[in-house]
Formats: structure tokens, C-alpha cells, sequence
DNA sequence: TCATCATGCCGAT
DNA sequence: TCGGCCTGATGAT
């Protein structure tokens, strides 16, 4: 379940092991049948990620876009590379390494096992698989997204186009300056509460429920603040942030926000999620930093969690 | 074994 | 504002 960490861990995955193959694209529940058909003996040439959106571009200017929504998920079977997690000493290894349904995302170096001797490749499809992208060794099973499509090269540049600045799409230290300014511009000219605003994905992309609610934590910000109200140099912290935030999830594949927290404090808190974070999913627990408990309340159909006494 | 909820978003109403 | 998506972790039974 995937904030824009996880859909990065997942471009960049895809990026290792499917892209400059020409893969088999299948659609085995059935849904995605005539999109399949069309990108089906099609070579992948690019995997990325924009915010929560992941673009599979296919040589004959063909996109896929998938958004896994709530619960949608990507297993991979066969050959899958391990990402450079600096977690999993069995992912840290670097060789190709065999697994089996390796879910990618948040944790996955824990399910990765080594596969039986007598594991068929392919394997059969288990529930309700859209998209399978099928190569000579490796096997991507996507389930239960939210957005799957084809699109041309022009359109997925537009729904790219819809979303705020993504900090994990800069390179350029200066651009990715320029992109904050940007955030701090489209949230200081709103009225809408400030905790609204960090989950509106055309004013900053990639940020989910977790991230919001940390985010505003760790800039002791009170969630309900107008945008207009919030200084600029408070965004831009914000934006800084989330750039760290971000990167660090990427490389880890672990939301693990609280930056207190010593080799003993991270290594618990990688095991127990309640550790990880200061206020998320905490309502009624007393506030990491003052003692306080952690209200929550509803925002945008969402639970938002923050504490009274430090943010405001 | 079952019921509930969840890191998201869209379209119908 | 609500239901759909139709999975998977969690906690109650």
C-alpha cells in the first residue's frame, strides 16, 4: 500500500528486470484484456514514477499508467533483483537472486524467500491479476489497482502535467529548488487547511496519510492552519523535508519518520510500527515529545493525527 | 474463522 | 457524500 516511496522502489524494480526486454503482456483476469493485447511482444523501454503514478513506456510510443489506489500491488516472481535496501542482509548481497512472489513495497525484503528447486516458472496467476508482464525470467503480477490504461506519450505527459512537483523527479539541485517555490506558491495562496492541502497531489505529489500526518508533526505545524497562514519559510521546510523523507523511504522501503531515534531505537522501530512514527495511527497514545495524547479527527475522508500541545 | 480497516482515488449522486 | 476497487494485515471471536 503505497505512498510515493513505495511506486519509486516499484518503478525502479521494473526498471531492473523488465526494461530492454520485449515482454508478454497478458491480462489473466480479464479486465485489462484489449489494453493487454495491444502492448502484448512490445519492448519496455523506460520505467518511472511521477508522485503515485507509475508510466511503463513501450517502444511504439505506447504508456501504461497504473495508480494502485488503496490496495492494489505488484508480486514478482522468477529473477528479481534486489534493490540496494542497505536493510536485508539477503538483499544486500547485489547477485541475482531467485524469489518467490516478492511483493514490492514496503517490507518486501522480509517476504523475499529463496524458491523451491521444483518452482515452475511461470507460476499460475493467484486472485484477481489485471496485468501480468511476462519475461524470459521474470514475471510482474499487478493486482487490484485503481488506474490501469494505455495511453499515448501525449497523455501521459498530461496526467504527469496534473500533478505537483515530485522532489524524487530532480536531478538538478536548482530545479529542484525551483519546484519548491512552486509548493510554497500553490499552498500559501490557499485557503485550505494546510493538511488538506499536503494531500492535494497537484499541489505536491507523492505525500499519503502517513507522510501528512509526520510531515506536519516534525514541522510542528497544527493541521488546520489556511495555507495563506502558513509562512513561507515553514513550506519550504516542509518541501525540504518531504525531499529527505522521501529519499530515505525510497532507499528503504520503510516509512520510518522519526529522526530521534538512535541504531537501537530505528532497528525496534523497523520491527514495530507503532515505533516509527510520532503521531500516525497513534490517537489516544501519549505524544513521543510532550506527553500529550494524540487527537484525531477526519479530514478529507481521511484520519488525521496530530498532537494538540506541539503543533501549532 | 470472521469482521474491520487501511499508506487512494474516481465517478456517480 | 458515498460506493467501488476486491487485497491483506490485524484483532476479535
Amino acid at each position: 500500500m503505497p505512498e510515493g516511496h513505495t511506486v519509486h522502489r516499484i518503478a525502479r524494480q521494473l526498471g531492473r528486470d523488465l526494461v530492454g526486454h520485449r515482454l508478454r503482456v497478458t491480462s489473466p483476469q480479464g479486465r485489462f484484456a484489449a489494453g493487454a493485447e495491444r502492448l502484448d511482444g512490445r519492448m519496455l523501454v523506460a520505467s518511472r514514477a511521477v508522485g503515485k503514478q507509475l508510466f511503463l513506456e513501450f517502444e511504439g510510443e505506447l504508456v501504461l499508467r497504473v495508480h494502485l489506489g488503496l490496495y492494489g500491488a505488484w508480486d514478482l516472481h522468477g529473477r528479481v533483483t534486489p534493490l540496494d535496501d542497505g536493510l536485508a542482509p539477503l538483499a544486500s548481497l547485489g547477485a541475482p537472486r531467485v524469489r518467490r512472489a516478492v511483493r514490492v513495497g514496503e517490507g518486501e525484503s522480509e517476504l523475499a524467500e529463496p524458491a523451491g528447486v521444483d518452482e515452475t516458472f511461470p507460476p499460475a496467476p493467484v486472485g484477481q491479476v489485471r496485468v501480468r508482464l511476462l519475461s524470459e525470467e521474470t514475471a510482474a503480477d499487478l493486482r487490484g489497482p485503481t488506474a490501469c490504461e494505455v495511453l499515448d506519450p501525449g497523455a501521459a505527459a498530461a496526467a504527469a502535467a496534473r500533478l505537483g512537483p515530485d522532489p524524487a523527479a530532480f536531478d538538478d539541485p536548482v530545479a529542484l529548488a525551483a519546484a519548491g517555490e512552486q509548493v510554497v506558491d500553490a499552498v500559501t495562496s490557499r485557503s485550505t487547511a494546510v493538511g488538506a492541502l499536503l494531500m492535494d497531489q497537484s499541489v505536491v505529489a507523492g505525500i499519503g496519510n502517513v507522510y501528512r500526518a509526520e510531515l506536519l508533526f516534525r514541522a510542528r505545524l497544527e493541521p488546520h492552519t489556511p495555507g495563506r497562514r502558513v509562512p513561507r519559510e515553514v513550506v519550504r521546510g516542509i518541501w525540504e523535508d518531504w525531499t529527505v523523507l522521501l529519499a530515505d523511504g525510497i532507499r528503504t522501503g520503510v516509512m520510518l519518520t522519526r529522526e530521534d531515534l538512535d541504531d537501537a531505537g530505528r532497528a525496534c522501530a523497523l520491527v514495530d510500527r507503532d515505533a516509527r512514527h510520532w503521531v500516525y495511527r497513534r490517537a489516544g497514545l501519549p505524544c513521543h515529545v510532550c506527553g500529550t495524547a494524540v487527537q484525531v479527527e477526519d479530514m478529507a475522508t481521511r484520519k488525521l493525527y496530530w498532537c494538540p500541545v506541539c503543533q501549532v
